[in-house]
RNA sequence: GCGAGAGUGGCGGAACUGGCAGACGCACUGGACUUAGGAUCCAGCGGGUGACACCGUGGGGGUUCGAGUCCCCCCUCUCGCACCA
């Protein structure tokens, strides 16, 4: 063997093995326990960062660790190929978008090889292939026959230079983010998926499921947002007509004294003709609709309002309430009208005030009373109502139950529930995406593409004008076709699907991905799904993870999934983070643009920013090819996993990094140093040595029992390591000097590099070769410890004496309290400070701790 | 404002149900081997002291024989939501 560690060749070789040999792919079998681990897919972004290093090095030691435990584990890899950063490549350099993504795809594919993932590369796929998303298409057919898709006018932002939609992040400061013209607000049909059918459901799994993070569930409740309450009806007064508002606090219906509307409302032109007040509340409407959304949500947003001339009644008392148009009103939520209760709402109170609007007081709290005019806040707390007729007295808790059932029972209103969860609009007017499936039919309407016409081909072979993309809708060849009920001349749907869309079901498609005959096969999403372990970044909490959880149930409904979730247990990986460096002259630098501290362009002294995630804009960023290069694909990932435990953020550093290559090396060496005997050596099998062979054992089983505890219970990868490392300093401690000595050695030896192997899979290989075992590693199972090994005959209790260690004794394995005390008493320094002191209680915890409480 | 999480050596981080605070690594210091070393090995490394004592887990209080861990109040930071009626 090689002295030296050489990771580059080493990990050559072992990939071809893997590669070669077929070593992860998998089939169902039925006789053994499966185990579905996923990493988020990457979007062909053209190169891995380090965030998918970290996020994919995580998944494939829980693979590794998992197919050692004699699991059947199912761990492919694909790509989240359509989007927006290709159409934009096409933009910027000319290429097409088809070209672009592919190409990407297959160097991506070979970094996450060179990185040694144990993917069944069988599985692969992309979202961009019509063999994928031609079954996206169908279920958009089926979903079509459910009424789970629908199609609607709705206000998007719209670049009227660059002809498309702009999503909200791409509109910054109410100019195009491209060519900086003002975005405008338009009115466009597009498609929803129902998602609101499922709200209930999807938030009632939030408690169902254990293995997910708490916050990410949480986060997924406040997204739904349900509430409860009621809505109520306000004929309009004098003329036909009446508003519906939803309050969640009926009990305060009394107080009601004026009634606010969003400006969309569709009934404000309609309120306000021959008021008189026509012109100014229409120019308020014209001038908050104007208002985009990052102003309207601002924080110092101030409220704002005028009075329609109008009036509506309010039915528990008779009486006219002035109706109003307000800016903080939104027309989706609810009703877009909300009936304005200004001493127990804070918004209606600062409103009211602002306006000089009346406040009347219906709930109090117990004991004391409210005066409208002294109010400085509204009061928001529970209390008894007052002046609400027959409600007079009741808490108000119970005030709220009453007064739903007394509308009721009139007429006036009824239970309901809102949720913030709005449908979801999956239509885009971009090129790189899939199709929707119907055709527009001048005689038939709406006509779904037949299942047979499938898929509906996105056109990869046109040329693309300069500096931009063709929409579908610029396409002839594409939208140009004939209605497949009538025959006549028809048009093609020519928006594409959310991106979101392939990544709601490609987890379960991985199950199957051959499968021609349909969308899903049955019997194998049924032995694989749920995913046990999936693993991505905390940005996608709420819609990646809410979606695809949609999807799921979606498609069980369908019959094509068994299961009601997709994910059992979620692990979200923190970011991956760098100091940042910055210079006077230059602005933000590379790592490498940074030497003894100081620019490298113009040598003044680097300023050391924060430490924040790793970003190319503030060029805090470190590049696993080279990474990989210069230290190899093992010393990557063991860094990645020993710096932090995965849940948390992780700030890189080259010395550390430094740490986990000495690491190996000394690993190796540790093989290298005693290659003469140690593969002619059989491990220890059995006896009881004494001496250090003894205590190296101890230390060896110990080991076992604390990797398996860290990693099968918590994935604390760090303290696996952690514990690995003092093996390794105990191996490299040991002298062997006796033949149970060199046993025990190899013992250690095989331990450390079995524990080692999902990790850092190719040195532990090697190393195990070179041990002259035959095979590899990868289908060797897990190490078992052994209790035996563990036991000691004299342990070390301490000794305190009032709560402060004073000392620590010696003494057999069984001792009981009685004993250890007598042992610490007679120990020099604890009877320094029982001198001239009673015992007045010792407290014995057995095997670790004796403390004297003394007066 | 609301919700969640986190504050531990010079740094990253350990400490599972209350029981030796600082495992492991980095950095640093001293030494050995060396033509040399940014290789390797040995030793040290929270503050304090000559050595003890003593002080130390954001701050203050409490429970307990014993608190980084549990309870109350406060401070700071990060993330998420933010007119949701």
């Amino acid at each position: 063997m090689d002295v030296r560690y050489q990771p580059q060749s080493v990990e050559e070789k072992w990939q071809r093995r893997w590669r070669e040999a077929d070593t992860f792919a998998v089939g169902e079998d039925a006789s053994r326990p499966k185990y579905y681990v996923l990493e988020m897919f990457p979007y062909p972004s053209g190169r891995i960062h380090m965030g998918h290093v970290r996020n994919y090095t995580i998944g494939d030691v829980v693979a590794r660790y998992k197919r050692m435990r004699g699991f059947n584990v199912l761990h492919p890899m694909g790509w989240d190929a359509f989007g927006m950063p290709a159409e934009n490549a096409a933009i910027q350099h000319g290429v097409h978008p088809s070209k672009w993504t592919r190409e990407n795809i297959a160097y991506m594919k070979g970094q996450l090889q060179r990185m040694g993932f144990s993917y069944d590369w069988s599985r692969e796929l992309a979202t961009c292939d019509p063999s994928y998303y031609r079954w996206e298409q169908w279920l958009f057919l089926k979903m079509l026959e459910q009424d789970l898709v629908y199609r609607r006018e709705t206000a998007v932002n719209w670049c009227d230079t660059c002809q498309t939609v702009l999503a909200n992040e791409q509109v910054e400061q109410g100019a195009c983010w491209r060519c900086g013209d003002v975005v405008v607000e338009k009115e466009l049909p597009g498609w929803f998926f129902r998602i609101t059918r499922y709200a209930d459901e999807l938030l009632d799994w939030t408690d169902r499921l254990p293995g997910w993070p708490p916050q990410v569930l949480t986060m997924q409740r406040n997204w739904i947002g349900k509430s409860v309450g009621a809505e109520v009806a306000f004929p309009l007064d004098g003329r036909d007509g009446e508003i519906r508002v939803f309050t969640t606090r009926p009990d305060t219906l009394y107080g009601v004294t004026f009634m606010s509307l969003a400006a969309e409302h569709p009934l404000v032109p309609e309120l306000v003709r021959g008021t008189g007040r026509e012109a100014e509340v229409l120019a308020f409407v014209d001038r908050v609709r104007r208002q985009d959304k990052a102003e309207r949500t601002a924080d110092d947003y101030e409220k704002e309002g005028v009075f329609t001339g109008a009036y509506c009644v309010n039915q528990l008392t008779g009486e006219r309430v002035p109706i109003y148009v307000a800016n903080f009103v939104l027309m989706e939520y609810g009703t877009g009208a909300v009936m304005a209760v200004p001493a127990h709402d804070q918004r209606d109170f600062e409103f009211a005030r602002r306006y000089d609007l009346p406040v009347t007081v219906v709930i109090e709290p117990d004991g004391g009373s409210l005066d409208p005019a002294a109010m400085t806040e509204a009061y928001v707390a529970p209390g008894r109502m007052v002046r609400s007729g027959p409600f007079d007295g009741l808490p108000n808790r119970d005030g709220i139950e009453r007064v739903i059932a007394y509308l009721e029972e009139r007429g006036f209103g009824k239970r309901a529930v809102h949720y913030r969860l709005r449908d979801w609009g999956i239509s885009r007017q971009r090129y790189w995406g899939a199709p929707i499936p119907v055709i527009h039919c001048p005689a038939c309407g709406v006509v779904p593409v037949p299942e047979a016409d499938l898929p509906v081909v996105l056109p990869e072979d046109v040329a693309f004008p300069e500096g931009r993309v063709l929409p579908l809708a610029e396409i002839p060849e594409f939208y140009e076709t004939s209605c497949p009920r009538c025959t006549g001349p028809a048009r093609r749907e020519t928006d594409t699907m959310d991106t979101f869309v392939e990544s709601s079901w490609y987890f379960a498609r991985y199950a199957c991905a051959d499968f021609q005959a349909g969308m899903l096969d049955r019997a194998r999403t049924e032995y694989w799904m749920p995913v046990d372990q999936y693993i991505g970044g905390i940005e996608h909490a709420v819609l990646h993870l809410l979606y695809s959880r949609f999807y799921t149930k979606v498609l069980r409904d369908l019959g094509l999934v068994a299961v009601d979730e997709p994910f059992t247990n979620l692990l979200t990986q923190g970011m991956v983070c760098m100091e940042t460096q910055r210079c006077p002259e230059h602005g933000w630098l590379l790592p490498d643009e940074v030497a003894d501290g100081a620019c490298t362009r113009c040598g003044a002294p680097a300023e050391a920013g924060r430490v924040e995630k790793m970003s190319k804009s503030k060029k805090n960023v470190v590049d696993p090819e080279g990474l990989v290069a210069r230290y190899g694909a093992d010393t990557a990932r063991l860094f990645s996993l020993f710096a932090a435990p995965p849940e948390k953020d992780l700030e890189w550093s080259e010395e550390g990094v430094e740490g986990a290559y000495r690491f190996l090396r000394r690993v190796w060496r540790l093989v290298a140093d005693h290659r003469d005997w140690l593969p002619g050596t059989e491990p220890f099998a059995g006896g009881a040595p004494d001496g250090p062979a003894r205590d190296l054992r101890r230390k060896v089983h110990d080991t076992i029992r604390r990797v398996t505890a860290d990693i099968e219970e918590r994935f604390h990868f760090n303290t696996a390591i952690a514990a690995a490392m003092e093996l390794l300093n105990a191996l490299a401690g040991f002298s062997p000097a006796d033949e149970p000595g060199r046993q025990a050695f190899r013992e250690g030896v095989e331990a450390l590099l079995k524990v080692l192997h999902p990790m850092v899979p190719h040195i532990t290989e090697e190393l195990w070769e070179i041990l002259g075992e035959q095979t590899p590693l990868a289908d060797t199972p897990w190490p078992g410890w052994d209790e035996a090994a563990l036991v000691r005959d004299e342990i070390t209790v301490v000794v305190q004496v009032n709560g402060k260690v004073r000392g620590r004794v010696q003494v057999p394995a069984g001792a009981d309290g009685g004993a250890v005390r007598a042992v610490a008493e007679a120990d020099p320094n604890v009877a320094r400070h029982l001198e001239g002191k009673t015992v007045v209680k010792a407290v014995y915890v057995p095997g670790r701790l004796l403390n004297l409480v003394v007066r």
